[in-house]
DNA sequence: GCTTGCTCCTGTAGTGACTACAGGAAGTAT
DNA sequence: ATACTTCCTGTAGTCACTACAGGAGCAAGC
């Protein structure tokens, strides 16, 4: 049983952040000591080790929820975990595609500018529209 | 001069977003008529435009004013506009390379998973680290 | 015994860029 | 006169944290 700074940098989630989750719901409650501090197991920081891997793949907080409920489970739904996987893969697809057509619009926007030009082209054709 | 309803219809921009953009101090507080109401003149609409052009490539709401604000000095600063864009570009390649990076992650991750496993690789996966 | 410094506690407010009301007043159409 | 639409102000909610404020407890050194 180890207190939330130890967990912490078990997990690698932050201090706030693992108090966070637990005001949401994310985690369940943990155990505390006498003095009213926290006390973690070695559950408790495999679950937000889960949740920190999940959020930096990009799922939401609702889907690493949904995540870890999974792997409480015990009964590994593979067919769960690649759907919510698929799911996100396609949205992380969705949001390349569109950040390609922003960047090929901005390159396109400042093809004309130079340094010499006394109006500049990106300007009158972000006004004009 | 157009109420506020008209100049959300010719921009573009919502009409909770423009309010929010005059409290922001974002655009100008707009001249009101008699009883009241905002009335905004075309070129508070062009101006609201350009906000609405920035956003839709990505630009920051800081950096759409900045826009704003090169634009309204009407001397068209043109190196300004293109440092803005070019590294604002920068960022939106930082991004795409981030997400690609997260795709390939997903993909090794849900390559070994199919719908008759017992266990789930990708969560097993996750749980480790 | 006392001070210093660390960790912990609760509760609140701030971030970006809106969006969604609540509750009311004024204008327009029938 | 009534119904409908538009407008007003002000506040709270979104997401996922992050940053305090203000206090309590505990360990180590003097």
């Amino acid at each position: 049983m180890i207190a939330i700074g130890e967990a912490s940098r078990q997990s690698g989630v932050g201090i706030e952040t693992i108090r966070y989750y637990e005001r949401e719901g994310i985690v369940p409650k943990p155990a505390r000591a006498a003095n009213n501090r926290r006390l973690y197991t070695a559950r408790d920081v495999g679950r937000l080790r889960l949740l920190k891997r999940c959020r930096a793949l990009g799922f939401s907080l609702a889907d690493a929820k949904t995540m870890l409920d999974l792997a409480e489970q015990g009964s590994d739904d593979c067919p769960a975990v690649k759907a919510l996987a698929e799911g996100h893969i396609a949205e992380v697809r969705r949001k390349i595609t569109e950040l390609e057509r922003l960047e090929a619009a901005l390159q396109e926007l400042t093809r004309n500018c130079a340094s010499g030009n006394v109006s500049c082209p990106m300007l009158a054709e972000l006004q004009d529209a």
